[in-house]
DNA sequence: GCTTGACTCTATAGTGACTATAGAGTTTAA
DNA sequence: TTAAACTCTATAGTCACTATAGAGTCAAGC
């Protein structure tokens, strides 16, 4: 199949495959008589690989990292459990880290109300009345 | 003052000062005879005003609309509590996801231990099964 | 055989908010 | 005077795409 039919089968687009090949995440190993890149079901299957960890917010350097594991079926699990732990703990802390924002800014934005002007905006001048704490 | 100390004062990069500028954040108006950039408390005050609002996730498009407003103290507040509504609404939902994705990758985890090899790997097993329900 | 349209190719630039160079010029202190 | 420390501009890199431009390929219909 040439690769507008992979894309659609996929749902990924034309560039983001040519984009994959040039990352090394999946190679066309065949082309056609006029340059064409030629894909097979494994190709199918591998992008389909790829887009899951792409849902879980693995970077493409990670995901070669897996496809490499993958290709050698006799070693241990450890380097692929390391991977998910450091990748858990991470997403943990940017939650953290947004809740706190979250809370700054609900509690920025209860400094002012709609009828006020900007001279009197209670959220501008916290902004900038900070500033001026330099104890 | 020169770029060095600007950037001392307020914990900034020079290479982001001459950044901001660039993207019109924060304009130098002084040049020394060696063509040094010059800048007053204005400037220092203005860049903790930006350093506050990156802080709180704002892009620096929303920042230079925050600094328009404050240039116009007669306007109401509505553009400035709108910005922040939708800001925070993007957080919400950014937790949202990022709190979904957490739930999927620790019961990913808990399919695979340690003493496993690849072949017997329940997150690649997972990841890659997954692409055969094709129903 | 020719045209039209849909597809594909490569190469390049843009996104956002920086960071990191290279190669030049300026200032300050010893 | 010379060395170090600073500054200047311009350019490229980061990440995971997305969007062009300009060319070539292919299949169907006339
Ligand atoms: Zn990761
Ligand atoms: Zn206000
Ligand atoms: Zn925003
Ligand atoms: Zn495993």
């Amino acid at each position: 199949m040439k690769i507008g039919e992979l894309a659609k089968k996929t749902d990924c687009s034309v560039q983001t495959i040519r984009y994959y090949e040039k990352e090394q995440l999946l190679c066309t190993t065949q082309r056609s008589d006029g340059n064409f890149r030629l894909y097979d079901e494994a190709a199918v299957e591998q992008l389909l690989f790829i887009k899951l960890c792409r849902n879980l917010d693995l970077s493409l350097s990670e995901i070669r990292q897996l496809l490499t594991l993958k290709r050698s079926p006799g070693a241990q699990c450890d380097q692929v459990n390391r991977m998910m732990d450091t990748h858990i703990q991470q997403v943990e802390t940017r939650i953290q880290e947004l809740v706190q924002l979250r809370e700054h800014l609900k509690s920025l934005r209860r400094s002012c109300s709609s009828e006020r002007t900007i001279e009197q905006c209670g959220i501008l001048q916290t902004l900038t009345t900070n500033q001026h704490q330099k104890r």
